[in-house]
This record gives C-alpha cells, structure tokens and sequence, in this order.
DNA sequence: CAAGTATATGTCCGATCCGACATAGTCGTC
DNA sequence: GACGACTATGTCGGATCGGACATATACTTG
C-alpha cells in the first residue's frame, strides 16, 4: 500500500498495517502464515501453469475441488504436510518447495 | 554407502538400498520425508548449538521432552507444521527453514 | 437470463496429531 | 553397580485435520 492511501484510510478513521497488526500475531506465528501463504500460491501457480482446474488437479491428488480451493486459500484448516505434499504430488521437487518458502515475499 | 560394501552385503544375499527402496516409497513420499528429516536435523542442530536439553528447549516451546524427542527422530506422530513452528518458536528464520529444505542432503 | 463451468465457503465425522505421563534405555561419575 | 542427567519409546484423551458433500458466488456463452 502506498502512503498516500494509507494516510487517506488513517484520516478516514482506520488503522492500517498488515496481518501481523490486525490479528496480533506474534513474529513466529507471522512468518508461519508467510510460509503457508507462499506454498498456497505456489500451488496455485503450479496448476494454472499446467492449465489445470481445481477440480482436475484435485482428483489427480485424491482430494476434492474443495479441499483444494481451501489449500489454495491457505486456510487455517490446511496443514502444511498437506501444502507440501500436494506440491509434490504434482511434480515440485523439494528444492522448488524450499526456495518458495525461502524466498517468498 | 561405498560401492565395496554394497558389492560385498549384496553378495551375501542382501538387497542394498535407501529408505525409497526398503519401504516401497513413492518419489513423492519419499521426497517428503526427506524433507521431514532435513527439518528434524535442523531442530537437533539449532538447540544442540545452544546448548540445551530436550526438557529445556520444550518447555520454552510449551511442549514436552517426550514430542520434542519425537521431533528430532522425525517420528511419524509428528507434522511439519510442528516441525517449522517449533523452528521458527526457537528463532530460525523463514528464510533458513527454506534453505535447509531446499539444500538438505 | 438460463445453463454451464469454475471457484469459494460451511459443515460433518473419521483419521491423524500433539501434549502429557509413564517408563525404558544410554551415558558419565562416583 | 548405583545414582543422576539426558534421551527414546509407548500410550492415551482431547484437539486439529482432511475428504466429502452441499451450496454459494462469479463468469461465460448462447
């Protein structure tokens, strides 16, 4: 966001800052939703690459479109275990998965 | 495991192998549990440096000695999610926990 | 705007995970 | 070899996760 909006927001009466502000997230639980976020879009990038839907990459998983909408969401009830190896299951290596957490914004 | 001692066990009737082979593990699976134990390493390399028990650094995570051992053994009853909140819990980084999934042997 | 296709959200329940406790094994010191 | 400190393993109950289903929303096409 850039300055200007955010003094127009904050002169508008809101509090602007990012979710670690707003959900008081401590800096571990932060970087942890960082680390989920960066694997959910990774994912997301894997199956539109491939020109797949959530449906066809689902089953390909033995999931459902779902489940794979809330993977793809980074949802509090998708595990890590089941990003990562999703991930794999579609042909990521664990290098690619490691760099994406490493590197993600 | 060097080539003589492979030629040699071989020889005396045993299938030499890794974990992928002895277990029947997919690529995949194997892949991710390579990854789990290139964590689990980490997690023992982390507080041994520290200098700490299994006991101490538990507590400090609100966990026991007991999970926490699990962790370190890469258990099966233990997630990645556990194994990364408990990195980032004891100060690594997103950006180390990346590296030592991406660079790991 | 109806129908079709893709994605998102809410809920259920069986499966898995995790902290805790008990206890067993390991290692060094006396 | 008894003791203490540390680590490993087995188990349990409560908590969380995950596939499935239903349904909602969004977009496209005729």
């Amino acid at each position: 966001m850039d300055q200007n909006k955010k003094d127009r927001l904050e002169g508008a009466g809101w509090r602007v800052g990012n979710a670690e502000d707003f959900l008081e997230l401590t800096p571990e639980e932060a970087a942890f939703v960082e680390l989920k976020l960066a694997l959910a879009r990774f994912l997301r990038d894997v199956r539109v690459r491939q020109g797949w839907t959530q449906a066809q990459t689902a089953k390909r998983l033995g999931s459902s479109q779902s489940r794979f909408a809330k993977m793809e969401a980074a949802d509090a009830s998708v595990s890590v275990d089941l990003l990562v190896k999703s991930l794999l299951g579609l042909g990521a290596t664990r290098e690619q998965v490691g760099e994406v957490i490493a590197r993600a914004a």
